[in-house]
DNA sequence: CAAGTTTTTTACCATTTGGTAAAGTTACGA
DNA sequence: TCGTAACTTTACCAAATGGTAAAAAACTTG
């Protein structure tokens, strides 16, 4: 890795994914501060100063991560679509956070602790690119509201509770494990409920 | 402190209470392993040594902020009355929450950070205290529900969804205050927001 | 296949950190 | 006010941890 101008090999491409999934998992349950290197190299099988090869530290591992995790965490929110019908387009979009939450608890996971501890790392990433989307998908949405599409409400405070519901079951599993177990169905069931109570909700 | 049967003293409480609640703070923004007990000393003006006179370890001091959050964070949803207004009981204690996220929202992130991890010190706690609660307060719900006062929904989803929605005030602050600048008003606008929000869903 | 480059491994190191020992100081009841 | 128990401070320590140096191994390419 001499030259970090030539494109990375395909060693390299791989072992970096590696890093990558093990820290994953490690960082959202544990956090930043409660991963070692070394639970990092065990989980993805390497030596811990072959990590630092890849990686040139450990908080480099988790800036790769938070910035490939934003992008793909965005990405719903910008495919609501202005033309389409109101009610539909925002359902889309709950739907598809309550399957990211379901199919990348790890994620959310590691994007809540991040948030929950002040944001230390994306506080500038969340101004320079979450805030423009946030603010253009307010509008979109203020719109529609003010065509009489759906209810009238504030729109910023509608996605606030969308985000909040829809990742509070990722998040919070251990919690929710616990107080509602034999989990065979409960993905299904919290599907329905979220879907049913926003449609509720935004109903003219 | 030779003694541990006898009663604190006066000292012994008020250095308990000083350590308490530096140590609130410094957990909730950096989790567990995130805090050093020379953080929490200097946070509360004394040395390291004297925090383990009044601990035996960080981790104590972490099991007992825990132990008095949890009867304080459950004590709203006791309140309900069965007796009472369905939509009112329902609405007074989501104000109560929004209350709280506002109020205490160091405590809101401890909490939440010990989820998000799985719940490491608290599974147990969960199990025999909040379960029991959580099941007696689904079937007041589902009795509102099955008498026509309420509409009627999956008594355990709205629990969640209510927590959800109010702790996520508190627990992505960082966020919220991205994406929605000048705080003046911030607080009024989410309680407004939820209370609109939840009466919509519980209309029967 | 030989020379050079990339990747992996072993052996370390400095700092941080949770915690201890023990001496020194303060508070408080008899 | 004096003695003892409660509390505080200073000086440490062992383990854990992020990271480095450098040799060994594996791979690539002319």
């Amino acid at each position: 890795m001499n030259n970090p101008a030539r494109k990375p090999s395909r060693i390299q491409t791989e072992n970096r994914q590696r890093i990558r999934d093990a820290a994953l998992g490690l960082f959202a349950t544990h956090g930043f501060r409660g991963t070692t290197l070394d639970q990092i190299a065990d989980a993805c099988g390497m030596h811990k100063p072959n990590l630092i090869y890849y990686y040139e530290s450990k908080e480099a591992i988790h800036i790769d991560l938070l910035n490939t995790l934003m992008e793909e965490w965005l990405n719903p929110l910008d495919s609501m679509n202005p033309e389409g019908d109101p009610l539909e387009e925002i359902t889309a979009y709950i739907r598809r956070k309550m399957e990211m939450s379901r199919l990348y608890p790890r994620e959310s996971r590691l994007f809540a602790n991040e948030i929950v501890q002040g944001a230390p790392r994306m506080l500038p990433h969340l101004e320079t690119t979450l805030k423009p989307l946030f603010d253009k998908q307010c509008g979109i949405i203020a719109k529609w509201m003010s065509d009489g599409k759906i209810a009238e409400m504030d729109p910023a405070h509608l996605i606030f509770s969308i985000w909040a519901v829809t990742q509070h079951y990722a998040d919070f599993e251990a919690q929710i494990a616990v107080l509602l177990p034999g989990d065979d169905k409960r993905a299904r069931g919290a599907e329905q409920f979220v879907e049913m109570m926003f449609r509720k909700v935004l109903m003219p």
